[in-house]
RNA sequence: GCCGAGAUAGCCAAGGUGGUCACGGCGGAGGUCUGAAAAACCCCAGAUGUCAGUUCGACUCUGACUCUCGGCA
C-alpha cells in the first residue's frame, strides 16, 4: 500500500501525512520541488522543527543525496535537501529518486507515505509510463537564445502535425516547445500513445483543499507573517552572501525574488508581503486546476 | 488665500490635429500542461472626477465646481 497526501499549499498536508505514519507504520516521502533543495528551509516551509535536525544520509552520488530527517517521534521523512539550489531538478529525477526509497522503504516492512503539493511530480510517479526520457540540459540551453517563432518554426519542421495539434497555450510557450523539440532530437519522434495507468497497485490519493477563497487568503496570510517572523529575511541574506541568485534554479522559487527584491530596496516591507502572499495565493489556485482533473483524489475541506 | 500641476478600470499608467477613441503592466476570473511545475504559457472581464458650454460629434477644446499633489503666503 502507498499513501499520497497532496493538496493545496497552506493546508497542513504534512501533519495529516504523520498522521497517517503513525497509523500505518510509515515514512514520508517529500513530494514538493523546492524543499528538496539544500537551503531553502523557512521560506519553503520545511518542517524541519518536527526533526531532530539530524540529517542521514544513505546513497550519495555526485547529482544527489538521498536521505532522511528523522522525526521527534522517530519517523522519516525522506527527500528533503537533495542538491544544491544551484542545481535544475525535474519530475524525472523525482520519479527516479522516490522510486528508489519507496523500495527501500517497502524493503524494511514500513509503508510509503507520499507528501508534498507538487502534483505534478506525483501524477508523473503514480501515471507516468512515458518513455519520452530524461532531461536533456544541453539541447534546452542551447534553443533557450531562440526566439518563440524560431522555435516554432524548428517544431513545425521536425513534426507538423504535432505543431498543427497544439493549443495556443502550448505554442506560445518556450519551454514546452523546448521541451518537445528535445524529445524529439533524442528519441527520434514522440510516442503519442503512451500510456496513464497506475504504476502501483494499491495506491490512496487524498486531497486537502481549501474550503473557501478567503480561507485560503487568510492562512496565507498568516504563514508569510509567521515565515518572516522565524527569519525569512536571513535565510535569502545568507544565500546572497554564498552567491546565490535569482537565476539559479532553486531560488526561483515562491518568496525569494521577492525578498531579494525587498533586501535591493525596490519594495517595502508591506510590498513584499503583499506580493509574497499573493504569488502564494495564485500557486493555490493552479494547483487545484491541475489536481482537480485527478478523479482519483479523496478530496477533504480544511 | 494665491500660483502651478494633475484627475483615464481595484492599483500604476500611455496617448492623440475633436470622428465607433482607449496601449500597456499589476491585481481579478477562467484555463493549458506526459520528465523545468512554487515553472512556463493561454485567455476573459473592467475606465475617461462632477456640471455646463462650443460642436453634426467632446475623453480630447472652453468655463465653473470638487478633490489630490507641489510651491508661496
Amino acid at each position: 500500500m502507498i499513501y499520497v497526501m497532496t493538496g493545496q499549499t497552506a493546508t497542513g498536508k504534512t501533519a495529516r501525512a504523520l498522521e497517517l505514519a503513525q497509523i500505518y507504520n510509515g515514512e514520508l516521502i517529500n513530494a514538493d520541488s523546492r524543499q528538496v533543495y539544500t537551503g531553502l528551509d523557512i521560506v519553503t516551509g520545511k518542517d524541519l522543527d518536527l526533526t531532530t535536525h539530524t540529517f542521514t544520509s544513505v546513497q550519495k552520488s555526485e547529482q544527489f543525496d538521498i536521505g532522511y530527517y528523522e522525526t521527534t517521534s522517530s519517523m522519516r521523512i525522506w527527500l528533503y535537501d537533495v542538491l544544491s539550489p544551484k542545481n535544475p531538478f525535474s519530475a524525472f529525477d523525482f520519479v527516479r529518486l522516490a522510486k528508489t526509497v519507496i523500495s527501500d522503504i517497502r524493503s524494511r516492512g514500513k509503508t510509503p507515505i507520499i507528501v508534498g503539493g507538487t502534483y505534478f511530480y506525483i501524477s508523473q510517479l503514480l501515471y507516468g509510463a512515458s518513455s519520452a526520457g530524461e532531461p536533456n540540459w544541453e539541447i534546452r540551453k542551447e534553443l533557450s537564445t531562440k526566439s518563440i517563432e524560431e522555435l516554432q518554426e524548428i517544431l513545425s519542421l521536425l513534426d507538423t502535425n504535432l505543431f498543427q495539434s497544439l493549443n495556443q497555450s502550448e505554442r506560445r510557450n518556450p519551454q514546452r516547445l523546448i521541451r518537445k523539440i528535445e524529445i524529439i532530437k533524442t528519441q527520434g519522434a514522440i510516442c503519442s500513445t503512451s500510456s496513464r495507468e497506475m504504476q502501483f497497485t494499491e495506491v490512496e490519493i487524498r486531497g486537502l483543499c481549501h474550503r473557501e477563497k478567503h480561507n485560503l487568503e487568510e492562512k496565507i496570510r498568516a504563514r508569510v507573517l509567521s515565515r518572516l517572523e522565524k527569519g525569512a529575511l536571513e535565510e535569502v541574506q545568507n544565500l546572497v552572501r554564498k552567491g546565490y541568485s535569482m537565476q539559479d534554479p532553486g531560488i526561483k522559487t515562491i518568496g525569494y525574488p521577492q525578498i531579494i527584491s525587498h533586501l535591493a530596496g525596490d519594495i517595502n516591507y508591506e510590498g513584499l508581503i503583499k506580493a509574497w502572499t499573493t504569488k502564494e495565493i495564485q500557486y493555490a489556485k493552479r494547483q487545484m486546476t491541475l489536481m482537480k482533473s485527478d478523479s482519483h483524489i479523496q478530496w477533504s475541506t480544511v
